[in-house]
Parts: C-alpha cells; sequence; structure tokens
DNA sequence: CATATAACGTA
DNA sequence: CGTACGTTATATGC
C-alpha cells in the first residue's frame, strides 16, 4: 500500500527549533551528555517527543522544518523583530546538527528554506495537503500556528516539558479563545507578541481583543470602527493602530513556499535501524529509547536491532582445586574485579572476590579457598604483571589486605579515572558509574538474570555471587570506556603515572594508621569540660538565669537581638548572624559579659567536638586510620574523612593542644613535620613570570615583607607589621579571586582603602596582574583551567548569562591552577619521598599529608637519613622558575614537631 | 528518619 | 561580595 494518494496522507509536521528549544528547557543539561562533553538534552527529548507522537497518532508522513541562522524577510519588514531574546545557552550549541542526524536515521524529511521560518514551511505544507484532501498534524509550541487549525488541520500543543500534548482542533480553539482559529492572528496583532517582539495595544489583552473580533467580525472591521470604541481600550488602540497593523502583517503565515510536492518525499517508513543504533550508541542514548522507536520509521516496517544486552558469560565458582588452573587459563592476561568486603577502623576483611573478562566470568568465597588455592590466588593478585582494575582499587586492596593478600598490577581505577574527567562531578558508587555510562542497572539486571536461572537448573549459583559478577563485568567494560575518554582529556598520564601509583602509596598510609593518645585527649576534654560548664553558668547568669541552648542559633539570635536588644549585625538566609565575627563586632561595640561568655562557650565547645570525634576513630591498637580521597576534590587535592585529619587544630594555643595526642608510635622514635613554604605563592611566580615576585623569592628575603616593601615603597627594614599582613592578605587573596570589597572586610579598612592597595600591588607586580587576567581568558577560550601537569578543571560557568555564576566561575578559574599545580606537586612529592625510603630501606613511613604538608614516624637513628629524604623528594618534586622551600620539624608528638 | 543550615576547624 | 574541604548540632520536612 501506498500513501501517495493523497486522500489518505496523514502528514505530521513539527517545528524543529521551538521544539528542540522546549526539550532543552524540560531536561536538565548536565544529566544528559555523549560521555565527551556535549549536552545532549534537547537531542534526547526532541528524539522521545517524535517517537512518542509517531506511535501514538500513526502518521503515514512526517516533515520536520527549522529556521536558518541570519535574518528572514520579516526581519526587513521590522527591524525589531525577535529582538531582545537571550542569547542561546552554550549547551543548546550543536544539539540541532544532532537533532538532524537522528532525523536522517529516522527516515524523517527536514527541510530549511532560506529567507523564510520554520512556520512558513510548516503552514505551506499545512495547506497543500488539506487542499488534497489529505490530514495535517502540526507540532509546535508557538502559537502563530493556531491560524493553520482547520477542519484537517489539527495542532498538536506541547502542555508540559515535550511528551505531553493538547489537541487543538477549531472547537477547541473557539472554546480557548472565543474565536474560530482563522481569527487567531487578528487576536495576537491586537493582543501583540512578546516572544517576537511584536507590542500590541496596551491595555488589551485576549478577552478585549476577543470581544471586538466577535463584535466587529474581524480586524479590517475593527480598524474601520475603530473611532466608535469608548473607553481607555478603545482609545489605546486608536493609538496603536500602526502597531497592530504590522504585528498582523508580520504574523499571517506563507501558504505558498515552494516545496518538494510529491507526497512521497515525506513517507515515513526509510529509516536505518543499523545507522540509528550506531548514532544512539554515539549519543549514549541507553537502551529504553531504542526499544521504544516504532517499527513505523524504519524500511520495511523492520523493528529497531537493539543493542544486544551483554551475554554474560557463566558465573563460575571454582572449587579450590579447579583455581590454580582457572587463574592461568582464563585471567593469565588479567581481570576485572570486583568484592564484597569491609575496611573499617584499619581492619579489611575480604570476603568475595569477582574476576571478569570478555569470555570468563568466576566469583570466588575466600572462606572456601584450601591452602593450595589460596596461595595460588596469592600469587595471582600479587603478580604485577597481570593487569587488574577495579572501581576502587585503594578498598579492594585494604579489604584483600585483611586477609593478607597484597595486590599488584593495579591498571585502572575507575572511580580515579571517572574523576579525572569530570572532577566537578559528584563521585558514584559503581551501579552509578554503570548507570551514568552503561545505560544499565546493575542491581535490576542481576536480579533478572537471577530469575531466569531460578527457572532453569540449579547450578549452585546464588543471587549475590550473580549480582557481584554482573558487578566485575561492569568494571571490565567501564574500564575501557573510561582509558578512552582518559585520552580524549589528556589525563591518562596523570591517571597511570600519578594518581594510581599514589593511591597505592595513600593506601599504605592508611593501613598504617597515625598513633593518638587516648589518654591525652580523655584529659584535654575533662579540662574542657569544667571550663564549659563555667562559661556556660556564667552566660546564663547574664540571662536571669535562663539555660537556653547555647549551641542553637536559632535561640540564640532571639537573645541577643530580640531580649538583649543588641544591634543587628549580618544577615543569613534565614535570620541575622551569630557566627564569631559578628560576636566579636558586637562585643566590641555592647562589651556585654555574655556575648564574651558565649565565644568562650563556643571555643571550648568545638574543641571538645574535635576531641570526642577523634577518639571515636582510635582503633584497639591506638592508631587513628583516616580515609584520603583522590576524587573530591575538584582542584586535585586530597581529602580526609572518618575522620578528617586535615582540619586539627593549630591557629590556637588551646586548640594545638590536641596535636600533642599524635605520635609516639611504639618503636618509632620521633615525629617529623614538612612542609612547603608558600607553594602557592611560588607557584604565582612560576606561573606568572612576574620578576618581581621571582627575585622575592630567589632573594631569600621574607616574602611578605618583600612585597610589602615594594607595594609600600620603604626599605624592607622599614616594613611594620600592618604593612606584611596588608600584604600578605593581598596576595594569598588574590589567588582566591579576592574583591575589593572582601579585602575591606577582611583587613577591616574602608573599599577605597582596599581598592587602592590593590591597585599599589598591582602596579608593582603587573605580571601577577597579567597572569590572573589571561588565565581566566584562556579558560573561557578553552572551556577548562589547568594545573602544571595538565590536570583540567571544566567551568561552562564562565560564559555564562548569569552574572553570580559567572563571577564565582571565574574566582575559580583563578584558585584552581594554583590550588591545583600544589596538590600536583606534593603528590609528586610523596611519590619521590615513597620511593626514596625504599631505596634506602627505612622504616622511617609517611602517616599524613595536610596540602601542603608531610607528617612522618621517624625510626630510631633515622632522623638525619629522613631529613634527606623529604628535603629531596619534596624539595624536587617538580622544577619550577623559583625554588621550592621545605621546612622541617621533629618531635615526640605532633604539636613538638612543629618548626 | 533524611536533608538543610549555620557554625567552625584546616590549607 | 576569595578557593578547597569535613564534621557537628539543631532545625525542619517527610
Amino acid at each position: 500500500m501506498s500513501a501517495s494518494d493523497t486522500g489518505d496522507q496523514r502528514i505530521l509536521l513539527i517545528d524543529g527549533h521551538a521544539m528542540a528549544f522546549r526539550a532543552f528547557f524540560a531536561l536538565p543539561a548536565d544529566g544528559f551528555s555523549d560521555g565527551r562533553g556535549q549536552a545532549t538534552n534537547a537531542v534526547y527529548g526532541f528524539t522521545r517527543m517524535i517517537i512518542n507522537v509517531v506511535a501514538s497518532e500513526k502518521p503515514t508522513h512526517v516533515a520536520v522544518a527549522f529556521d536558518l541562522p541570519g535574518g528572514t524577510f520579516r526581519d526587513r519588514i521590522y527591524d525589531q523583530y525577535k529582538g531582545g531574546r537571550d542569547e542561546t545557552p552554550p549547551e543548546f550549541v550543536g544539539q540541532i546538527d544532532l537533532i538532524m542526524q537522528v532525523l536522517d536515521a529516522l527516515g524523517v524529511r527536514w527541510l530549511t528554506v532560506e529567507d523564510y521560518e520554520a512556520d512558513d514551511i510548516i503552514a505551506s505544507l499545512a495547506h497543500r495537503t488539506a487542499t488534497e484532501g489529505g490530514e495535517a498534524l502540526i507540532v509546535t509550541s508557538d502559537r502563530d500556528a493556531i491560524q493553520l487549525v482547520g477542519e484537517s488541520v489539527t495542532l498538536l500543543q506541547p502542555v508540559k516539558g515535550v511528551t505531553e500534548m493538547r489537541r487543538m482542533n477549531p472547537a477547541a480553539i473557539e472554546e480557548k479563545y472565543g474565536i474560530p482559529p482563522e481569527r487567531y492572528s487578528d487576536l495576537a496583532a491586537l493582543v501583540g507578541e512578546s516572544a517576537d517582539n511584536l507590542p500590541g495595544v496596551p491595555g488589551v489583552g485576549p478577552k478585549t481583543a476577543a470581544k471586538w473580533i466577535v463584535q466587529y467580525g474581524d480586524l479590517p472591521g475593527i480598524i474601520a470602527h475603530a473611532g466608535e470604541i469608548k473607553g481607555k481600550a478603545g482609545q489605546s488602540l486608536r493609538d496603536h493602530i500602526a502597531d497592530v497593523e504590522r504585528n498582523r502583517l508580520m504574523n499571517a503565515a506563507v501558504l505558498d513556499l515552494e516545496l518538494p510536492a510529491d507526497p512521497e518525499h515525506y513517507t515515513l517508513g526509510r529509516g536505518d535501524g543499523t545507522v540509528l543504533n550506531a548514532l544512539f550508541d554515539e549519543l549514549a542514548f541507553g537502551p529504553t529509547i531504542r526499544k521504544d522507536v516504532p517499527a513505523d520509521f524504519l524500511a520495511g516496517g523492520a523493528d529497531v536491532p537493539q543493542a544486544p544486552a551483554r551475554e554474560l558469560p557463566p558465573v563460575q565458582r571454582p572449587a579450590s582445586a579447579e583455581l590454580p588452573e582457572l587463574l592461568t587459563s582464563a585471567f593469565g592476561e588479567g581481570a576485572a574485579l570486583a568484592s564484597d568486603g569491609s575496611w573499617v577502623l584499619g581492619q579489611g576483611d575480604l570476603r568475595r572476590l569477582a574476576l571478569a573478562t570478555d569470555d570468563a566470568l568466576a566469583v570466588l568465597t575466600l572462606a572456601d579457598l584450601d591452602d593450595a588455592a589460596e596461595r595460588a590466588l596469592a600469587a595471582w593478585l600479587e603478580d604485577p604483571e597481570i593487569p587488574k582494575s577495579a572501581h576502587d582499587t585503594k578498598n579492594l586492596a585494604h579489604q584483600a589486605r585483611g586477609r593478607g593478600l597484597r595486590i599488584a598490577g593495579w591498571r585502572t581505577d575507575l572511580a580515579i579515572a571517572e574523576f579525572l574527567c569530570r572532577p566537578d562531578q559528584r563521585p558514584t558508587d559503581l551501579a552509578g558509574l554503570t548507570l551514568r555510562h552503561l545505560q544499565e542497572d546493575l542491581q535490576v539486571e542481576a536480579a533478572a538474570a537471577q530469575q531466569e536461572l531460578d527457572l532453569g537448573a540449579d547450578d549452585g549459583s546464588d543471587a549475590e555471587a550473580e549480582q557481584l559478577g554482573r558487578a566485575a563485568d561492569a568494571v571490565l567494560r567501564l574500564e575501557r570506556l573510561l582509558r578512552s575518554e582518559l585520552e580524549e582529556h589528556a589525563a591518562l598520564s596523570l591517571h597511570d603515572d600519578l594518581e594510581l601509583p599514589l593511591s597505592a602509596v595513600i593506601g599504605e598510609l592508611e593501613a598504617t594508621g597515625i598513633a593518638v593518645s587516648d589518654d591525652v585527649l580523655a584529659g584535654l576534654d575533662q579540662e574542657h569540660a569544667t571550663k564549659q560548664t563555667e562559661v556556660a553558668e556564667s552566660a546564663f547568669s547574664h540571662l536571669d538565669g535562663d539555660r537556653i541552648n547555647l549551641g542553637s542559633p536559632k535561640q540564640l539570635q532571639e537573645v541577643l537581638y530580640e531580649r538583649l536588644g543588641l544591634p543587628k549585625g549580618r544577615r543569613t538566609k534565614t535570620g541575622y548572624s551569630t557566627n564569631a565575627e559578628t560576636l566579636v563586632d558586637l562585643f566590641e561595640k555592647t562589651q556585654h559579659p555574655f556575648l564574651a561568655d558565649l565565644l568562650a562557650h563556643r571555643d571550648v565547645t568545638k574543641m571538645r567536638q574535635i576531641i570526642d570525634t577523634l577518639r571515636r576513630f582510635i582503633s584497639p591498637e591506638g592508631r587513628i586510620h583516616t580515609t584520603f580521597h583522590q576524587n573530591i576534590a575538584a582542584t586535585g587535592r586530597l581529602s580526609s574523612n572518618n575522620p578528617n585529619l586535615q582540619n586539627i587544630p593549630t591557629r590556637t594555643e588551646e586548640g594545638r593542644r590536641i596535636r600533642s595526642a599524635f605520635g609516639n608510635s611504639a618503636g618509632y622514635h620521633a615525629l617529623l613535620t614538612a612542609d612547603y613554604s608558600q607553594i602557592e605563592m611560588r607557584i604565582m611566580a612560576h606561573l606568572s613570570e612576574d620578576a618581581g615576585l621571582i627575585e622575592a623569592f630567589r632573594s631569600g628575603e621574607d616574602l611578605h615583607r618583600f612585597v610589602a616593601s615594594r607595594v609600600f615603597d620603604v626599605e624592607p627594614e622599614e616594613v611594620d607589621g600592618a604593612m606584611r599582613s596588608k600584604t600578605k592578605a593581598i596576595s594569598y587573596g588574590l589567588a582566591y579571586g579576592l574583591s575589593a570589597f572582601g579585602l575591606a572586610r577582611q583587613l577591616h579598612i574602608s573599599q577605597g582603602e582596599a581598592t587602592a592597595l590593590r591597585d599599589g600591588y598591582f602596579e608593582r607586580f603587573g605580571g601577577v596582574r597579567d597572569f590572573l587576567r589571561e588565565s581566566v581568558e584562556k579558560a573561557r577560550a578553552t572551556g577548562y583551567t589547568e594545573t602544571i601537569l595538565g590536570r583540567r578543571r571544566y567551568l561552562p560557568d564562565l560564559t555564562s548569562d548569569n552574572r553570580q555564576r559567572r563571577e564565582n566561575a571565574e574566582r575559580v578559574a583563578l584558585n584552581s591552577p594554583i590550588q591545583g599545580s600544589a596538590a600536583d606537586i606534593i603528590k609528586l612529592a610523596m611519590l619521590r619521598v615513597d620511593e626514596l625510603l625504599r631505596e634506602k630501606e627505612l622504616t622511617s613511613r609517611v602517616l599524613l599529608q595536610v596540602h601542603d604538608e608531610l607528617v612522618m614516624d621517624v625510626a630510631e637513628g633515622e632522623e638525619a637519613q629522613v631529613r634527606e629524604v623529604v628535603t629531596e623528594g619534596m624539595g624536587s618534586a617538580f622544577e619550577l622558575s623559583v625554588p621550592l622551600e621545605v621546612g622541617i620539624g621533629v618531635g615526640p608528638n605532633w604539636l613538638e614537631a612543629a618548626h
């Protein structure tokens, strides 16, 4: 049967741009990406829409019309046409082209006509179809199409998003607007269309316009009788007749465009399933949308070939006796690993391990292995020539460590690889990664597979093994995908040569942990507890003994600003701030004794809190094993948690005392701290190549004194404390994208003074100013910032129309190369220090990293050598144009190891 | 019971 | 209205 008999024609006409744009805003741009940074949300939404409409409306023919860039004849009539529109969002760019590719694969004709809009194409085709006795369905959110609706032309208006449509036939139009569709252009001319920048008659909305149309027949009738219309609206109409006539001219659809006339041209059913599938692969579209593509699109009504679900090799559960042979035969070339185990308080436990290759899948239950089998497994795991990958290699190694197994030959850490490609994304577990990149739900897949197994013969398999096997198989496929992505992001070397080897080093130091004295902490806690009661009682005494909750900002607001009537200061989202800065200001103003007690209470409470947290994490062996994460901080720094050992107090005397609890490992002689002196400013000097700053570091003079002497134009020895601290604040502030406002607030000086200070700084250190400006410009052009090792951070917001977002991204762009390069350097240093310790066969070991500092256990008699190791390892980690200086301190504990 | 907010510790 | 984090207690919403 051919649909070329026009009487049977049922043509679907879609406004490509209007619907793509709608899809773009209906779906999150950051939730749909092809994995290469191209957003695909509009493509996905549009595809979804056309699939749904074809499935439900069953058209015989389809055409999609697009606007062309550049003007149309309407712009020549009215130069403000469609003026005042926002710029195209950057994520939308490129999606129209992709939609056209999808349409080609679906075998759907798409059309453009120079000098005309998509509307005109649709109008012409609809008109012709109707004339020839066929039927047309128009899909667009553009209201100009309402005028086209007729007996055989129906409009489908998107209601919500792009998949829900409202059918508009003449009756529906009449009901909604009170006029028939052919009069809608008259109504629109009177009311105006803000989207097209066509102002109508002020004070006249659809109701008034419809009333006039009913009364006078049509627009010419209204204009002819304009003089009779009473009231404000009538006057307004008379004052804007010219606008109305222009609008009517502009909104009239063109019905006679020359377009391919043969209905055959638009016939549905010329799509190519293979091409479509390949394109969906490229777009990273999942299996769901493929399944929903109606066969009507494809030549011969074929089904869309489904991306074949991966046929998993059978899950083997080898007996001990079979394992050695299996490891060499099936997994001799390496495997993807997934495990079921734990690592808590330095205690690891690996229960099950799944191994996957393309052809084999095995799940081992460690407790079931006999000695020979376990030895074979140990040898396989330890073999550095057998490549292995896992979602979180360090964690798997920790679990294995609990069984006395160590793993060598790591090839890819999926979590790290994912992070290097998308540093600003929140980390996700393996199931999340699988969903994101393979569009498969591990849990669902495993459950479905298990059901099939259950129906078949019982082969001793179980649901958990099935799930673990699926996980290992996912690791296998993700590994390939992510390695190619690493290449695309120029991050393969960062993964292979920096982060992955580093994860092994970090694993060692996490497993080692740091000795912490519970007794010392208990003593401190006791002191603070006494003090806490004291200041709390004193605080309550100033409130007529009212025992409010001093830890509740809400209650404090009530007390401070209502009851005591103190002057309100800074605002928070929900009320007035009660933070320390505000309280100190308030105390200086009012000298109210409650404030002093409250501040003291805050301090002492915070201390107790920190102490309490630390104590909860002390293992039975008296050590704290923090976890360092390599995939959290977008700049490339490590982060530490459970507990965080990178924020142990150091600024106040009281706080520092906590550090005295850290140290004295049995068998070790002392603690050593080694830190980089002003590493971020050195990186600034290196990157900016500012002659003055480089000289500052080469002169050996105190940095801030040197810089201050230049800024204030005095001899270095004349620099006083105020000058030095102001200069220091600017130096560091610059690397954070500090504003004059922020600087003024921090230094308690006027904004004018702050501006002058900054200008003076930039005048003497012009290279810094140029560097900062250029690095933002470069990031805007490339879309990302880069560290000295090429670690990228993508900042799409640099081109945002939203000022707040854009300026925030600019500050991030200033800071990331600096903070990130410092992170790169200390990571290199950790690798180097680890290597040197091995070379020299020292027992001393690294315990902690605190961004620019390493904390080490020094073994008896090794202090001199360890000093050499850190001086060399940290000092020569990376060659900058200024020296890297390392400060070293040694003492019985972390407090006394300061320098 | 889970999430949000304000606060505050570090580099 | 400077960057990067983690933890906590309180308050709020389900």
